[in-house]
DNA sequence: TAGAGCCTGGACAACGTTGTCAGAGCAAGA
DNA sequence: TCTTGCTCTGACAACGTTGTCCAGGCTCTA
């Protein structure tokens, strides 16, 4: 079984006797047709090997390896004597195959960095952590190929089942998956083209508070500067924002809004052509915490207070001067809320998908209660 | 393995069904020995079924699946089409155990939603990624017992590779692990009681230039309020801390000194106190991000100002009054190295383990460079 | 037209595990 | 003494894939 090929290996030293009679085994040679995958790293012990050691059949092995019942005390502790000399270790790999569920889940999310999906990755391996299954995770940068290939190479490793933060707006090639019982839930953004479960933020009323917040504390011309409105999120915020101006009456200028990549550089121009020209906003409501940061740089630089609310909290906000008043959304509780929903999946007791949004809260902190300033 | 808490028991679920004939399973089947693993999800296709449906043998679709050469275009798009039409997803599971090797890499931290730890997964994500691996991570929360369960959980899935950030200091237990073959990359703290590959920052060498910073601009009570000394981290940035003050010829106050968990409630008492008394310390240096985040809270409330230097970048930390002086370590690079020395060890390029110490960078924005003030 | 060589496709074993089932050993009861 | 029933053990197949090897058909050359 071991390839006579490999150099000095101490579990290969075993005699060559059949277990049954006893005998010698004669060089006959039955035909080798496969050859074990070269394997430089070394040869683990199989189950195959601690039964020799411990002088009993293979399935006993696998009964004292599971803990099952019906194993003499002495015939375990002779088995687990095998065990501890060779340095067993059961394969998982071989395990799922035979028993078809692979206990890991996958999630696949925008960006590990992102501090606002550090506590959202965490929760939800809290949660599979307690239904004994393992998560891998992978980053899609924002790309729908990029969530696709993802996807698939976690469904090809047979996870149970997948939380997933989309970056694409169809997920129809998770259609098959679906239809194998592949447990899915995706948060933060619904998916796209498919019917499936979805943890959300309530992004439109969050935002819409927020917004009222500034024009409730005199504002009127209040900036919008957000993310590409393709991604789910970013559209609901703006359409808070919009509720919130129209429910107030306010006509909204175009220059007002921007939407798009959030990178530093142009939510820097975004904020300082809206804080210009002859009609300049007083108020800004930003639509993520990148967003926000930058925001504050830039509002850090001008002379005059500036108000300023944004969606998701940031850390230490309530250090800085004028403390940052934020619509917080809670990403643990995202997290938590959808892999349990995800398990729940998995015990069955799920059937139709469903569509659960949790609250945001507005934190006041100062800089959303800055009066407006011309 | 992992315990579970709730019905959801991945590695023991079958229902009494015969698949085929959807008839609850008798006990009169006289020639089957096997049943096949119940799955109420219902079955995936296997390259027999995408075999059968194209009309061809079972290797020519593994062929077509693999992109290996030697099949006419006529029967690559046959295959393709029965692939499509059921939906076909190979089994890497199945391919694992045959192959050997998993690609995929394991990576054990202390919490995944530190900020510190977010981009550090992410590098070595990327790294992985580029080495067409995926990623199964999991948080130990400082708790070494869980560091083992964790760890011997990857290696039971055969995990290539593994990069850990140690929470025990006893890592015996990967000894047969190691002869095994499986890569393994310390980060950020050394392995306990093997030799093992360790990526780490110079914590010794920027806490020293840290604290000396603090003495340059004229401070002689300078408190350190760092983790548990059994933290490697934590005692050599410690060790940095008495060499410098030592290099000064200060000599260190008990008193000025706190080391233990970085919980919020213990570091705010532990500068409060050192803060007052007839003695007070006129700059802090504090040993890691949530120490420096709790510190800078309890110094705005102070009457005086208190010069402060912290281990770890934080965000933000140039927008505060003053900005706050760090020494920064360089989380994506001490990640990014570790998994690319990991797969230089699954290369076979490297023999000998190693031991590589980052650099540290001092970011003076201010609270570093106040002076002293009694 | 035969022979050599190539191309394509398929049969088969093996990876390491677990479910099934049957057999061995033994004690208690008829 | 012979069942009967129970406990413990091991042989065997199967999970879905890939490596090896062989067969058959084809082309090309002599």
């Amino acid at each position: 079984m071991l390839d006579a090929t490999s150099s000095y290996n101490p579990m290969d030293l075993r005699i060559p006797v059949d277990d049954r009679t006893g005998q010698l085994i004669v060089p006959e040679t039955p035909r080798r047709t496969d050859r074990r995958p070269a394997n430089r790293y070394g040869n683990r012990p199989t189950m195959k090997d601690v039964a020799a050691r411990a002088g009993v059949g293979l399935k006993t092995v696998s009964r004292v390896v599971n803990g099952e019942p019906g194993v003499t005390p002495e015939t375990e502790r002779r088995v687990q004597e095998a065990i501890d000399a060779l340095g067993f270790r059961r394969n998982d790999s071989a395990r799922v195959l035979r028993k078809g569920r692979t206990a890991s889940i996958g999630l696949v999310l925008e960006d590990l960095a992102d501090p606002f999906y550090g506590p959202l990755s965490r929760a939800v391996e809290e949660v599979a952590r307690a239904h004994g299954a393992l998560l891998i995770n992978g980053s899609s940068a924002e790309d729908p190929d990029r969530e696709q290939e993802l996807v698939l190479a976690l469904c090809a490793r047979r996870v149970d089942g997948l939380v997933v933060i989309p970056a694409g707006d169809d997920h129809r090639y998770l259609e098959p998956e679906l239809k194998a019982g592949v447990a899915t839930v995706f948060v933060d953004r619904p998916a796209g083209r498919i019917d499936a479960d979805v943890v959300l933020s309530d992004n439109f009323g969050g935002a819409r508070d927020g917004v009222a917040h500034l024009i409730a504390h005199g504002h009127r011309r209040i900036g919008f500067i957000g993310d590409m409105p393709r991604i789910h999120t970013a559209a609901e915020r703006l359409r808070g924002y919009r509720a919130a101006m129209a429910d107030a009456g306010i006509p909204v200028a175009d220059s007002w809004m921007s939407l798009g990549i959030t990178d530093p550089g142009r939510v820097r121009r975004a904020a300082e052509e809206m804080l210009s020209g002859p009609e300049p906003v007083t108020a800004i409501f930003t639509g993520n915490n990148r967003v926000t940061v930058t925001v504050i740089r830039v509002l850090a630089e001008q002379s005059r207070r500036v108000a300023l609310v944004g969606f998701d909290d940031i850390e230490l906000a309530d250090l800085l001067q004028p403390g940052v008043t934020v619509v917080a959304q809670d990403a643990a509780a995202l997290g938590r809320t959808a892999a349990e929903r995800l398990f729940a999946q998995l015990d069955g007791t799920l059937i139709k998908p469903e569509r659960i949004e949790l609250p945001t809260r507005l934190i006041t902190r100062g800089s959303g209660e800055l009066p407006p300033e011309d």
